[in-house]
DNA sequence: GTATAAAGTTAGAGTAATCTAATAAAATAT
DNA sequence: ATATTTTATTAGATTACTCTAACTTTATAC
């Protein structure tokens, strides 16, 4: 259907969409690891194809062709690491890799059976929403750990920016999805908390990690 | 490590050579449907890589580190075949395909944990051997079932030739490895054999398929 | 509001893998 | 033994994706 490279440049538009509004070429450029003009020139391809509203000097846009395609792609990425978690038993820090490149398969029988084996999951092991069938994702309102308050009791639900160095950071911690956190004070001059769990009373987060940790608060 | 198409010329060299002991180009150029200046070309590159002897208008052999790279490509694809048979609980009339495309994966964790949760196993789905971690590959001698005589019992170890349409013709006939088969009789015109095995009391084979059949014989 | 910096584009070139057309070598047939 | 067919190679073009260098547009700073 769509070359590698097009799947590519096509998720990591959706990403980075999510994650800061809006996307341009020096940014996606970065993220890619590709100079300038050769995302200029794959812009002007994909909108071609109708995967992306390009203009000239202006920011990019995926259509809503282009979202429903990235969205396909993000749906296997995460179902895949869903599987290489639950029943390859890899660790969370180690999936992402493989994932990309395994998401690139074509083969709808090969992932309608791991939806299945999975249990038709919602959410990947890093907590980010497993799009549709139909490439459609709906994020759940999650707050910050950074931007609750002492005294609150809160659930971890996913993390942002899922490096595998963060991850093996929070392994240390043994700290993990569905976690019941509370936190105990908060440091006013650097934003650092301390929070209890499981059996332990009293860690230290720095800001940094807070806002990296997202949470739900009905718990 | 080596690009994807290199991967599959070194692939169908050693499946070619395997199959029938001579490769040449104008086989090659077949087998991958790819034509054969492209092939010519191609083995100048796999022989400056050290993969392949090269010479002009001589047939092709792949080196001992050829040889050592095809087995492990081949490895990771027989060992996918496994696992999507074994733990993914697909027909082994539709694996071919998807392994194809998953072996190409670069991950030494991945192949490693899909091998201990299979448990070391030392055949695919179709009966190929699993080749070892060093590439090497040993084939068992088994005998096709078209050379068993008639009263013999035999229990179906391999298929050759793994075409999807051959295994669903197997399937049709409850036909699968490890199945106990008793010889009845052998039409000496057409050399097709009746056998019996399981509840069938009297199956008609061709020669052409009895061909594609290896069995062990001491039962 | 002009100077500088950052972002984006154009033009031209390179690499990997493929093709077609033409030619050459080897194998086969008469 | 020559003619024909098959196999293989050479030469040159094409496509997808990438790059660098040079130039243009937009944003930022003072």
């Amino acid at each position: 259907m769509y070359s590698l490279t097009e799947e590519n440049y096509l998720k990591a538009l959706f990403n980075i969409a999510n994650e800061t509004g809006e996307v341009n070429v020096a940014v996606l450029s970065k993220r890619l690891d590709i100079k300038m003009p050769t995302v200029t020139n794959m812009m002007k391809k994909l909108s071609g194809k109708k995967l992306v509203h390009y203009e000239s000097y202006k920011p990019l846009h995926l259509t809503e062709k282009g979202k429903k395609e990235a969205g396909l792609i993000i749906r296997k990425h995460r179902l895949i690491e869903m599987f290489l978690v639950d029943k390859m038993k890899l660790g969370w820090e180690d999936v992402h890799d493989i994932a990309e490149q395994i998401e690139h398969i074509q083969s709808s029988v090969f992932f309608e059976k791991m939806d299945e084996l999975l249990g038709y999951p919602k959410v990947d092991p890093h907590g980010s929403p497993i799009p549709d069938k139909n490439g459609k994702v709906v994020w759940k309102e999650y707050n910050k750990l950074s931007d609750c308050k002492v005294g609150e009791t809160v659930k971890l639900a996913a993390v942002i920016n899922t490096s595998s160095d963060f991850l093996k950071f929070l392994n240390t911690r043994e700290m993990r999805l569905g976690l019941k956190i509370k936190i105990k004070s908060i440091e006013p001059f650097d934003k650092s908390i301390i929070i209890s769990y499981g059996k332990r009373q009293a860690e230290a987060l720095s800001n940094v990690v807070c806002e990296r940790l997202l949470v739900e608060k009905d718990v």
